[in-house]
DNA sequence: CTGCATCAGATTTTT
DNA sequence: TCTGATGCAG
């Protein structure tokens, strides 16, 4: 167990603290996550305990794949048998083998959260509900957060106000649940609700499930919503609970995090162990320093502290450009030189920022540096239009009672089946109690005659129908790239898109689908290749025993940021990683950009009434502050267009809460902006060298900060104009007033 | 029923 | 600015 010198005192005692709630509430980069990951191999490997008795919940599936290689690496691959998931996962997981107990069909379907809306509309417009005044999204969301704390139907349709919003809403949501269930799916918050209703109303099953986790680990403890909290207290009866987390790092606070939940957990555990990790493993004193500061700066929070055996590091670089196009390229060509002068490789940088609609801009303008980079997250792969439309062939395939799927591909590509023709079909439906889908099979194997169809109509009923037999056949023998290749085919789905490349203008549209296509097919054929050759667990279950279709289905309604394998297998050098803040926790890197540091972007504009929502958009800038090992780079832009127009943003206000003296600012422009038509000829007019950053220092005297002077003594900056030592301010002193002075002459010093 | 034109709304963050 | 939803003509 060599492993365990890798840890310090307060570290090895939460490894080793084995039986009995144990609380690990720490700041960042203390190893808190180190210490679940240890924890775990030393139950295995020491006290030997079966590895499928541990249970270990993590929030993102991206953190969830990172502690499973690391147990890998410590353990081998006896460790696969662990459970190690995302609260979702592991839920869907147990309803695959469960949810039987409550009436559901074990091939349920999971609906995403564009179907949900989607599923919300159609009940809105079926209780004739006016959609302008309650908007279905809206209601959506409301939903939801109502299930996310555990509050049924029923139980909400008591509590609402018999008119207005929570009275549409309490009908809605109602109905919403009942069409769920009649299609046999589930929304992505049903997962959890659906496990916390199971183990309350089935005690045999919650007590297998007890016996069978003897031992349960969350990381992330503080971002847990009700729900959650509820499935780690009923699993972890027995109170081998090991918990995680750091007050500070609280940024789900919009889906439902309860805060609360890591601060109950003493009371909610009275014989808790609770221990606190203060040495800093992962950053400078400088960013820690500066990262405390802002943080510090919020109300509600319990004071820790944090150290570092680290030097002081670089200064926190601040910079400031014209707009957010200069953003790309100052930070794409900062990029390329540190890159060569120091130590680094691209796959040690990482560019966050607040909100996905920022990385566009910063793509092309990494992409205009040649800087190699992957995009985390964003407009989702699977939520592509293409990709969902192919995906619902297959779930139309695997689900038969999702109605949802199948009223996508049923004139996908179109078929001569428009609204009329669904309409006939939901009034047979409906007469009979039936599904859509069943309806579709049963009035074509009839003949259709009862309808009153066109001819046309009834041969595009009657040709889907045969398709769909054809590929349910194919399904049970045939590999699911090939299934999806004759979906392609056979539909003509693929033929319509080359047309539009061969024939538009905008071609270019149907070359990117296609494009999207061919990654689905790789995506697919990585996992089915994982997957035969017995990697994890997954082909343990007894569910996906009979299909890899059926796996693969959870697999990608789970994890959603799919370029994770499409796109690692391609680009193995390393690429620069982009992603949101939010995305970035729990990860770290040695030089992190902060993007888009502005008031009303970071701070987001709608947390700039609110104080309870400025803390946590605090809190974020401080979970990125200290995903940082070595340098951490802040960039705000002047002039950012939105929607067309342009907005002019000041700093963010998280810049101005950093201590003066640990940052380094800077104005970058780049030289060849513009030429006199507007062209960008960055490329073109420049040589190689012209390439590095123009860096201005500016000077260190900003406006607001106090100063001293030989002669005039205390004084505060009204005014700073220039760069450098160019610098002129206005300085308006206690005892003389206003002055302005040069900054190369006036001898000027910074106070406090 | 399909394809094109016009207009509104979008960008907070995730499973 | 761009995307999608809706409405109208063919
Ligand atoms: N005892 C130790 N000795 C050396 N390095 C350590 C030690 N403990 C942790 N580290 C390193 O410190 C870094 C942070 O660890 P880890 O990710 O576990 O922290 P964390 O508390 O989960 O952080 P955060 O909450 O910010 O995500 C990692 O690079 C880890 O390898």
């Amino acid at each position: 167990m060599g492993f365990l010198n890798d840890l310090n005192p307060q570290q090895l005692e939460g490894v080793i603290y084995t039986q009995g709630p144990l609380l690990i509430l720490a700041g960042a980069g203390s190893g808190k996550t180190r210490v679940i990951t240890y924890r775990i191999a030393y139950l295995i490997g020491q006290q030997g305990v079966p590895p499928e008795q541990i249970l270990a919940v993590t929030f993102t599936n991206k953190a969830a794949e990172e502690m499973k290689n690391r147990v890998l690496e410590l353990l081998g691959d006896r460790a696969r048998k662990v459970w190690i998931s995302t609260f979702h996962s592991a839920s869907v997981r147990i309803l695959r083998r469960e949810i039987q107990s409550l009436g559901y069909g074990q091939d349920f379907a999971i609906l995403d959260t564009a179907d949900q809306i989607r599923l919300v509309k159609e009940c809105a417009r079926e209780l004739k509900i006016n959609e302008e005044l309650y908007d279905p999204k809206e209601m959506a969301r409301r939903i939801s957060e109502l299930k996310n704390r555990l509050i049924s139907p029923q139980a909400y349709a008591r509590e609402a106000q018999a008119f207005g919003m929570e009275d549409k809403l309490a009908k809605v949501y109602s109905y919403y649940q009942s069409l769920l269930k009649r299609y046999n799916s589930l929304d992505f918050d049903d997962l959890l609700m659906m496990t916390v209703h199971l183990f309350e109303t089935h005690p045999e099953v919650l007590h297998s499930y007890q016996r069978r986790f003897q031992h349960m680990m969350i990381d992330e403890y503080q971002d847990t919503n009700h729900a959650q909290y509820r499935l780690v207290r009923l699993l972890g009866e027995h109170g081998n609970v090991c918990v995680v987390g750091d007050d500070d790092q609280s940024i789900y606070g919009f889906r439902g995090a309860d805060l609360g939940n890591i601060l109950r957990f003493e009371k909610d555990y009275p014989q808790a162990r609770v221990i606190r990790l203060e040495q800093n493993y992962r950053s400078t004193q400088n960013i820690l320093d500066a990262a405390g500061a802002v943080v510090g700066k919020n109300q509600k929070r319990k004071a820790k502290r944090l150290w570092t055996q680290k030097p002081k590091g670089a200064h926190i670089q601040v910079c400031q450009v014209a707009d957010e196009e200069a953003e790309a390229h100052y930070i794409g060509k900062t990029i390329k030189q540190i890159r060569v002068n120091g130590k680094w490789s691209y796959a040690d940088f990482a560019v966050l920022y607040r909100a996905h609609a920022q990385s566009r801009a910063l793509e092309e303008g990494l992409r205009d540096e040649g800087v190699p980079y992957r995009i985390v997250g964003g407009l989702r792969f699977y939520e592509r239009k293409e990709i969902k439309d192919l995906l619902a062939y297959l779930k139309a395939i695997v689900y038969p009672e999702d109605d949802l799927s199948f009223k996508r591909i049923l004139n996908v590509p179109p078929r001569g089946i428009g609204s009329g023709t669904v309409e006939k079909l939901e009034g047979y439906a409906k007469a009979r109690g039936f599904s859509l889908f069943q309806a579709f099979t049963e009035s074509v194997s009839a003949g259709l005659d009862q309808m009153g169809l066109t001819y046309a109509q009834r041969r595009g009923l009657t040709n889907l129908a045969g398709l769909l037999e054809e590929f349910k056949r194919l399904a049970a023998n045939t590999s699911v790239a090939e299934l999806l290749e004759i979906i392609l085919k056979k539909t003509g789905y693929e033929q319509i898109l080359q047309q539009e490349v061969a024939e538009r203008a905008s071609g270019e549209e149907g070359r990117s689908r296609l494009e999207n296509i061919r990654e689905l097919f790789s995506a697919v054929r990585i996992f089915e290749e994982r997957f035969n050759c017995q990697d994890g667990i997954m082909k343990d279950e007894t569910y996906y025993k009979h299909s890899v279709l059926a796996a693969f289905l959870d697999h990608v309604t789970l994890v959603t940021d799919s370029d994770q394998e499409t796109q690692g297998a391609t680009s193995g050098k390393g690429a620069v990683l982009m992603m949101t803040l939010h995305g970035a926790k729990g990860l770290e890197f040695p030089v992190v950009f902060m993007a888009g540091m502005e008031e009303g972007l970071f701070p987001h504009q709608s947390a700039l009434t609110d104080t309870g929502q400025m803390e946590e958009e605090r809190r974020l800038c401080y979970v990125g502050m200290t995903r940082t090992r070595e340098m951490l780079y802040m960039v705000h832009v002047e002039k950012r267009r939105l929607y067309g127009s342009v907005q002019w943003n000041s700093p963010s206000r998280f810049i101005e809460e950093i201590p003066i003296e640990l940052v380094k600012e800077v104005v970058w422009s780049d030289r060849s902006v513009r030429s006199v038509d507007g062209q960008s000829v960055s490329k073109i007019a420049l040589s190689p060298i012209d390439h590095l950053p123009q860096l201005q220092e500016a000077g260190p005297f900003k406006k607001g900060i106090q100063v001293k002077h030989p002669v005039w003594g205390i004084g505060r900056v009204q005014e700073a104009e220039g760069q450098g030592e160019d610098q002129r301010v206005v300085v308006h002193f206690k005892t003389v007033g206003p002055k302005k002075l040069a900054v190369k002459y006036a001898r000027l010093e910074k106070v406090g």
